[in-house]
RNA sequence: GCCGCUGUAGCGUAACCAGGCAGCGCGGUGGCCUGUGGAGCCACUUGUCCGAGUUCAAAUCUCGGCGGCGGCCCCA
């Protein structure tokens, strides 16, 4: 192989079995778009780099696959899709009832280093529903995600969930900026407490603020009541976050009426994405270090394209889902039964055969090789097919196909229509 | 962007530490064997990631690049 030629960094080939487990997943999405009411589209796979110089934060920005086109537009590939759809909704769907509720199922770009479970090509499904600030919405974005989970068989997941709307409403009561409040936002999210307070710091905003917020962002627990609790003891002097702590406690209690899995809230929790508001969250599988899914509230973004609608959405990955999901979720499907024409007269029979059989549904192959009964029957066994049919020049005499079980290792002389009635039992 | 491990035929591996003819298994192709011997036998097929350095001699030691795997960061 030219090294030249080589699949790039971070791009990979998908395999039959890996495409087949990524199938099953798209299909439970497709299953869960339906139950729920979702309307599936596709948006385009390059964009204008102002999309997302907008509101996707620092960290996708600079992950960008970014070019000039021939036109001489900057543009991108999309490095997520959620401020295209919003951007869909916005230009295509002004005159629809509101909540409009959106699915995809699309690959998204992110030149990052590649490691176990990232690549720099991987493909997100994604549930956004648009129109409505109740928590009854938010709760039932925890709750498709949740339902993806299990209706996969991942059983031991949890959903870890925190509120941009807290932390922003402190910083607000403190007259930081939302740009400033993006940026902080953007070192707590990476832990990066110390530098956050930096800047705090450097606007004078007094050491009250980053109490309160160090405090918040202590609180990390698995009983979401207490971690409420806890919280609410913390900004017991600003309405507006309590406000906020409110429209959690609501959210998770809705999710878990509705049968979302285990909750941990971590209130000093924030998203890389500079467009979410409110409610977030991300579900992780244990063992696994990374997301398999997330998502949360973005009120401001559908606003800053031209309509302003509130919104809250989520993405599962469908290759980090993969990346758990056992291979034996895939019912295996080969081919049912391998026709061998031995002789050139019997290609005739071989061919009548197979479209009687495929015209049922049964899956056949018709071996296109002309080499030994012995080399046949030895491709038939290694693919594991179930028959074979054998024609040579004594069936073709007598109008008759040998059909033989390869697991029994037994056969039979029979017409073509009894062959198909045999074996319509496999057609798909 | 940073860090660690790693790179031998299509795939899996041996030889690497301690420099000296690159070997094996699987696969693939062709042939032999009257049409079921799903086997066997024979033959063929293809390789030291790339580039420098050390050396009489480099798959082997050194350096750099590239790739793979994984970690940090971030996420999906």
């Amino acid at each position: 192989m030219r090294d030249d030629l080589l699949t790039l960094r971070g791009m990979r080939n998908i395999l039959p079995r890996e495409k087949a487990k990524i199938n099953k997943i798209e299909s439970e999405i497709r299953r869960l778009f339906k139950v729920y009411g979702f309307k599936e589209v596709e948006t385009p796979t390059i964009e204008p780099l102002e999309l997302f110089e907008l509101k996707s934060g620092e960290e996708i920005r600079h992950r960008m696959y970014r070019f000039t086109d021939l036109g001489g537009r900057n543009v991108v590939l999309r490095p997520e899709v959620t401020a295209s759809v919003a951007k869909l909704v916005v230009q295509e769907m002004r005159s629809m009832p509101l909540p409009i509720k959106i699915g995809y199922i699309l690959n998204v770009f992110r030149y990052d280093e590649p490691q176990h479970g990232r690549y720099r090509e991987f493909k997100q499904g994604g549930f956004e529903i648009f129109g409505s600030k109740s928590p009854l919405a938010d709760a039932e974005i925890l709750e498709v995600s949740s339902r993806l989970m299990d209706s996969l068989g991942i059983g031991n997941y949890y959903v870890k969930i925190g509120h941009e709307g807290v932390l922003r409403a402190i910083l607000t009561r403190f007259g930081v900026e939302e740009n400033i409040q993006d940026r902080v936002l953007g070192l707590i999210d990476k832990e990066k407490l110390s530098e956050a307070f930096e800047i705090l710091a450097s606007l004078q905003k007094g050491v009250e603020v980053t109490e309160l917020i160090k405090r918040l962002w202590e609180i990390k627990s698995r009983n979401p009541a207490e971690a409420l609790r806890k919280a609410e003891a913390v900004v017991k002097d600003i309405p507006e976050a309590i406000e906020q702590l409110d429209n959690l406690r609501e959210i998770i209690e809705l999710a878990q009426a509705s049968g979302v899995g285990e909750v941990i809230v971590d209130m000093g929790f924030a998203r890389g994405l500079d467009y979410y508001t409110g409610m977030i969250f991300e579900v992780y599988v244990k063992d696994l270090r990374i997301a398999v899914g997330g998502g949360g509230r973005y009120d401001k973004l559908t606003g800053i394209l031209g309509w302003d609608i509130p919104a809250v959405g989520c993405a599962p990955g469908i290759d980090r889902l993969s990346l758990v999901l056992n291979d034996d979720i895939v019912p295996k499907d080969d081919i049912i039964c391998l026709i061998i024409s031995m002789v050139k007269e019997g290609d005739l029979l071989a061919s009548r055969l197979a479209g009687m059989m495929r015209a049922r549904g049964i899956p056949t192959m018709v071996d296109p090789t002309r080499r030994d009964l012995n080399k046949a029957l030895s491709y038939a066994s290694k693919r594991g097919f179930k028959y074979v049919a054998i024609i040579g020049s004594k069936e073709v005499e007598n109008k008759v196909v040998t059909l033989k079980d390869m697991e029994a290792g037994s056969q039979e002389e029979l017409k073509p229509e009894q062959i198909v009635e045999k074996l319509s039992q496999y057609s798909i």
